[in-house]
RNA sequence: GGAGGAAUGGCAGAGCGGUCGAUUGCGGCAGUCUUGAAAACUGUUGACUGUAACAGGUCCGGGGGUUCGAAUCCCUCUUCCUCCGCCA
């Protein structure tokens, strides 16, 4: 969430960056000053008057000591009389706080610098792009045909077992997933990543840390017997490792990279889109996370994004970037880089990653600081991205790839997969 | 799942109703000494809020209660440890 100090001092700029992302609250700004000017003066009331009781319970012990009772006995009801007055004001700061933060967090991070303008997903600009769409030969298929000629994927087993969008891989299939989760988990580590296996599950402070929670329950799979969440992305789990947490300064950057499967509701999804691998309840993640100095998270940003980008060409796949508008990027994000591959004989662009920078929005809530070399405690400014999110870059290898001697694979699987090619026979 | 025990500052570990935001040790930081380092010695060292700066307020796992006053007493939740049961 912001910070209130922040938006106290910038109402202006927080308006302007608001409409770029098209909020359709925006006097939810001024709520919330007006909620903190009363906390304020609330406060300040409250502490006077607890100040009074202090002061006056510390004489009375003083008194008993010196035995006199009488003058203890006196001060007694002048405490009687403070905490009295202390109640009302109590309830009502309590009041105060629970709104302005309830107010607070409805309001969505604000866009960064190099934002473009821009409502829907057609106004994203893109940065760049790389490989060539291949010819594909006579009668090549989608993914969802290669997957049953090859036997890679059974989606109607996966139905049986537990509903649609669930997808059992089988042979090949699953050697193929199981390959291309080492070699991104392998490929990031090389480049200063650690790897952490995190819980599937979060509890609700978690869920709400990264912001999945309070506004978006609906997507994710809830546990209620344990009050637990089904993680929709390792970045939930992974970035809360570091929760409440104060780091030294010689501790960053921290980057992190943890393979987890990924469980969404995706209620509502229906059609089309949702054929074969292109969206699913369960599907495998790679996913980076970093911690940065705020100074600095920028760079970090450009510097994921040519990671991951380096990661899909060597995968041979044709992608591009896109730079999501304002209107199109997430509620917590600052500046989001979302990656496309193409899915040759579904001719179209499939999202596989997404990289942001949610700047302090995230640490803010989870209270993930280092300190400075003044002494002093700042916010960190958390990142992250997926290299790679696996289905959709199954589906465009397994597309792309595609010849009448089978699908080929590039060669920096061969080592992972085992072999150079799914064929028959 | 059953029975006991515990949770205190970065870590270890005192405190068991007032003078405790907390003894002490280690670690960290600064200094003395040294060509430099180590050792030794001296000082310093939690977070949040608040102020121009003081002051003030809050925090001893979380929440609630008793009391003029709670780290200390009571209730409750969570987590950890020991024993029993079950188990990949």
């Amino acid at each position: 969430m912001l910070q209130v100090q922040f938006i106290r001092q910038n109402k202006e700029l927080v308006l302007e960056r608001l409409a770029l992302k098209h909020f359709k609250e925006p006097g939810l700004v001024e709520e919330v000053i007006a909620l903190d000017d009363q906390r304020r003066k609330l406060t300040l009331e409250y502490d006077e008057t607890q100040a009074k009781v202090n002061a006056a319970s510390k004489e009375i012990g003083k008194l008993m000591a010196s035995g006199d009772k009488a003058a203890a006995e006196a001060r007694k009801e002048d405490v009687a009389r403070f905490k009295q007055a202390l109640g009302p004001i109590d309830e009502s700061l309590r009041s105060t706080e629970k709104l302005l933060q309830d107010t607070l967090v409805k309001l969505p991070n604000l866009p960064g610098q190099n934002v473009p303008a821009g409502k829907t997903p057609e106004e994203n600009v893109e940065v760049r792009g790389g490989g060539s769409k291949p010819s594909l030969y006579e009668g090549a298929v989608p993914h969802w045909d290669l997957a049953k000629q090859y036997d890679l994927i059974d989606f109607e087993l996966g139905n049986k077992i537990t509903g649609s969008g669930f997808p059992v891989y089988k042979n090949r299939g699953a050697r193929l997933q199981r390959a291309l989760i080492s070699y991104f988990l392998d490929y990031n580590t090389a480049n200063g990543y650690t790897e952490v296996l995190p819980p599937y599950m979060v509890n609700e402070a978690s869920a709400y840390g990264t912001g999945q929670l309070p506004d978006k329950e609906g997507q994710m799979y809830h546990v209620t017997e344990d009050n637990f969440y089904l993680i929709p992305t390792a970045e939930v789990p992974v970035t809360n490792i570091y929760r409440d947490e104060i780091l030294k300064e010689s501790a960053l950057p921290v980057k992190m990279t943890a393979y987890t499967p990924c469980f969404r509701r995706e209620a509502g999804s229906y059609g089309k889109d949702v054929r074969g691998l292109n969206r699913l309840h369960q599907f495998e993640k790679v996913e980076l996370v970093q911690l940065v100095r705020p100074d600095q998270s920028y760079a970090v940003l450009e510097e994921m994004v040519s990671h991951v980008e380096a990661l899909i060409k060597s995968l041979g796949l044709p992608y591009r970037i896109l730079n999501l508008c304002g209107g199109d990027m997430s509620f917590t994000s600052a500046q989001t880089y979302d990656f496309e591959v193409y899915s040759a004989a579904q001719d179209k662009w499939l999202e596989v990653s997404s990289v942001s920078n949610f700047e302090s929005y995230q640490t803010n809530r989870m209270k993930i600081r280092y300190k400075d070399e003044a002494g002093k405690n700042q916010l960190l400014h958390s990142l992250n991205g997926s290299s790679l999110a696996l289905p959709r870059i199954m589906a465009c290898l397994l597309e792309n790839n595609q010849t009448k001697e089978g699908i080929l694979l590039p060669e920096v699987l061969h080592r992972y997969f085992g072999s150079d090619r799914i064929s028959n026979g």
